[in-house]
RNA sequence: GGUACCAUCGCCAAGUGGUAAGGCAAAGGUCUGCAAAACCUUUAUUCCCCGGUUCAAAUCCGGGUGGUACCU
C-alpha cells in the first residue's frame, strides 16, 4: 500500500502553502487536484501556485490540459495513479492538494470509472431537446436506453443525465482500477465569516494582478463560454464584461459571491469524506503543528 | 409650499376585496463518468405606521411618515 497525504478545504483557506512547508518538511512532492488549475493559461484566476511559491518543491497536476480541450474525473484519475506510482518509486511522498470533491473522492474511496470523448453532435441535440421538452424527455431517453443507470441518476439533473446518455451510447473507455493507497486526509476549515473575508480579498488581489487581461487574453484566442475551461469562477463572469453585457461591479460581486457559494458547497463535501481529520486553519501555526504530527505518526 | 405617483422578505418583484407567486441572495443538502459544473430542500402568520368601511383589506377610505417626479 501506498502512503499518500491528501490536504483537502474550501477555495482561499490556505492548502497550497500548507502543502509546500509539509513537502519540504516530509520530503514529499504534490498533485494538484484541481480541475482548474489543469488548464494553461488559466493562472490568476485559478490562484494557480506561482513558481515563487513553490519554492522548489515539484508539483503535478497543473497545466497538463490545452484551455480548449475537455478534461474529466476520468483522466485525473488515470494520471494521478501513474504519478503516485512514479513519486512513490523515487521514495518520496506524494502529497494531494485540493478543492475538488470528486477528483479526491475518486482516489480515496476507489472509485472505478472509465471515461468517454465528448460527443458534441449528441449532446448539442440533447440539450436542445431538453430546452424543448424539458428533463423529463431526457429522462425517458435513458431510461429506454440504460434502466439501470436511470435507476440511479438525480431525474432532475439534465448535466447528469446527458453524460450518461452519452456515455451509454459511445464506447466507454477502460474503467480504471482501484488504486493500492493508504490515505491520511486532512481537511483545512475556518469559521465562515473569515473564510468569506478572505475570499473577497483573494478576487481583489486577483483582479489587480490582472484577472481581466488573462481572460481577454484566453478570449482573443477563441475560447468563449462553449469551453469547459471557460465554466470555471472568474472566467464566467469576466467574459459577459467584455462582451459589454454586465457591468464591472456587477462582475466583481458576481465573482465573489460564485467563490463563497463554492466554498459552502466545498464545507459540505467535506463533512461526507470519510476519515478526514479536520484541521481548524485559524491559527496558522498551531494548525500547521497539528498536520505535522499527523502526518508523522502516519509515515511512522 | 402645491400637485402626482409610489411604499410587499437582505435585494428585484407579482398580486387592485377572499386569506402573500416567482427570481436572486442566505442557510442546509446531494454526488462513482463535464464537479469552480449540475441538482434538491428550507426561508414574509404578514404587505411603512395609525384609524375606518366590510363577513373578509396588501388590495377601498381618511390621517401620518418616508421616497420619487413635476410645478412654484
Amino acid at each position: 500500500m501506498k502512503k499518500v497525504v491528501f490536504i483537502l478545504g474550501p477555495t482561499a483557506v490556505g492548502k497550497s502553502a500548507v502543502a509546500v512547508d509539509l513537502a519540504k518538511k516530509m520530503n514529499g512532492e504534490i498533485i494538484s487536484a484541481d480541475s482548474v488549475q489543469i488548464f494553461k493559461g488559466l493562472d490568476i484566476g485559478s490562484a494557480k501556485v506561482t513558481k515563487e511559491e513553490m519554492s522548489g518543491v515539484v508539483h503535478y497536476g497543473i497545466d497538463i490540459c490545452d484551455a480548449k480541450e475537455n478534461f474529466s474525473a476520468f483522466e485525473f484519475a488515470q494520471y494521478t495513479k501513474q504519478k503516485i506510482n512514479d513519486i512513490c518509486s523515487r521514495n518520496k511522498l506524494p502529497i494531494v492538494v485540493g478543492g475538488t470533491g470528486l477528483y479526491v473522492r475518486s482516489l480515496v474511496e476507489g472509485y472505478n470509472f472509465g471515461g468517454t470523448d465528448k460527443d458534441e453532435n449528441l449532446r448539442n441535440y440533447l440539450e436542445k431537446l431538453c430546452k424543448e421538452k424539458g428533463v423529463e424527455a431526457l429522462f425517458e431517453i435513458l431510461k429506454n436506453e440504460a434502466p439501470q443507470e436511470a435507476e440511479k441518476i438525480d431525474q432532475n439533473n439534465p448535466v447528469r443525465i446527458i453524460r450518461a446518455i452519452e456515455i451509454n451510447r459511445n464506447q466507454s473507455k477502460k474503467a480504471t482500477e482501484k488504486p493500492d493507497i493508504d490515505a491520511l486526509v486532512i481537511g483545512l476549515v475556518m469559521s465562515r465569516e473569515i473564510l468569506y473575508e478572505r475570499i473577497n480579498m483573494r478576487v481583489d488581489k486577483m483582479l489587480q494582478e490582472g484577472l481581466v487581461d488573462e481572460v481577454k487574453k484566453l478570449k482573443d484566442c477563441g475560447l468563449s463560454e462553449n469551453n469547459q475551461s471557460m465554466h470555471a469562477i472568474g472566467y464566467k463572469e469576466v467574459l459577459p464584461y467584455l462582451n459589454g453585457e454586465i457591468s464591472y461591479d456587477k462582475m466583481v460581486e458576481l465573482v465573489r459571491q460564485h467563490s463563497r457559494n463554492y466554498a459552502k458547497r466545498q464545507l459540505t463535501f467535506l463533512r461526507g469524506m470519510k476519515n478526514c481529520h479536520m484541521i481548524d486553519m485559524q491559527n496558522k501555526e498551531h494548525g500547521f503543528k497539528e498536520i505535522k504530527k499527523l502526518v508523522e505518526d502516519f509515515l511512522r
